[in-house]
DNA sequence: GCGACAG
DNA sequence: ATCTTGTCGC
């Protein structure tokens, strides 16, 4: 699973017909292997964007007693940054140091949650939807802003949602995933439905806006994440 | 033509 | 995304 340069690095009109392609690809009824490990996925950077830093969180999925989640792995892989981001186009910027972290995991997830867009993107190809495309695994975007689509307002209570639609389709769900905190963007990415992503985040989801997955691949992303970490370790 | 625009 | 402390609120 090597990705050739070409498949990346690739001037604008040429990703977008590229995305449109995929698109079609992308499954959208859920086909999902008993699900014993979710991973979070998302990317950082370093050196004034200079390096690309991309972090994936493994977690092992306990449904009984309780429903449970633990980390079971981290990674931190970096890369030398390749591309710009432009808006639209973002997988082919941050999917390439996604798929090093993916290759230094010793077990593969039935699941993964990205930080970003599943479908909810014009054509359809959202750094999740790519994503799971190439790994050929289900995958759901729970993205913090919107990038494309039109929405209601949504109920304050946790667990209120409205669709995020484009035209007759509805693209995915904007989320109140916390009381009277600004909603998450999920959508689904490939091999998933709508419905059984909105289940998924809501099984994910501890106190806080983001589920768990995506949460911890966060503050192993970022610079703000580590510093904060280091201090509360700190603190023991 | 004028905005909007994941991370 | 990133630069960054304290601070307001549940």
């Amino acid at each position: 699973m090597n990705a050739p340069l070409h498949e990346w690095n690739l001037l604008p009109k040429d990703a977008i017909a590229l995305q449109k392609q995929l698109a079609k690809q992308l499954e959208l009824a859920d086909r999902i292997d008993p699900v014993a490990h979710i991973a979070g996925m998302d990317i950082g950077f370093e050196d004034d964007g200079a390096t690309t830093r991309a972090a994936v969180v493994l977690l092992k999925w306990d449904p009984a007693p309780a429903p449970d989640l633990t980390v079971v792995e981290q990674i931190v892989h970096r890369e030398p940054t390749r591309m710009p981001y432009v808006p639209g186009l973002l997988s082919f910027r941050e999917i390439p140091a996604a798929l090093g972290a993916f290759e230094k995991l010793s077990i593969m997830p039935e699941l993964i949650m990205v930080d970003g867009q599943g479908i909810a993107h014009p054509r359809r190809l959202g750094i999740a939807a790519h994503l799971g495309l190439w790994l050929d695994l289900p995958t759901i975007g729970i993205a913090k802003s919107r990038l494309y689509g039109k929405y209601a307002e949504v109920g304050e209570a946790r667990g209120d949602w409205v669709p995020l639609r484009a035209g007759n389709d509805t693209i995915g769900a904007v989320l109140r995933s916390r009381a009277k905190v600004k909603p998450v963007f999920v959508s689904p990415g490939h091999r998933i439905s709508l419905e059984t992503s909105l289940d998924w985040v809501m099984r994910c989801l501890g106190r806080t806006k983001l589920p768990e997955p995506t949460r911890l691949a966060d503050r192993l992303a970022s610079r703000r994440g580590q510093r904060t970490k280091q201090l509360q370790d700190s603190l023991f």
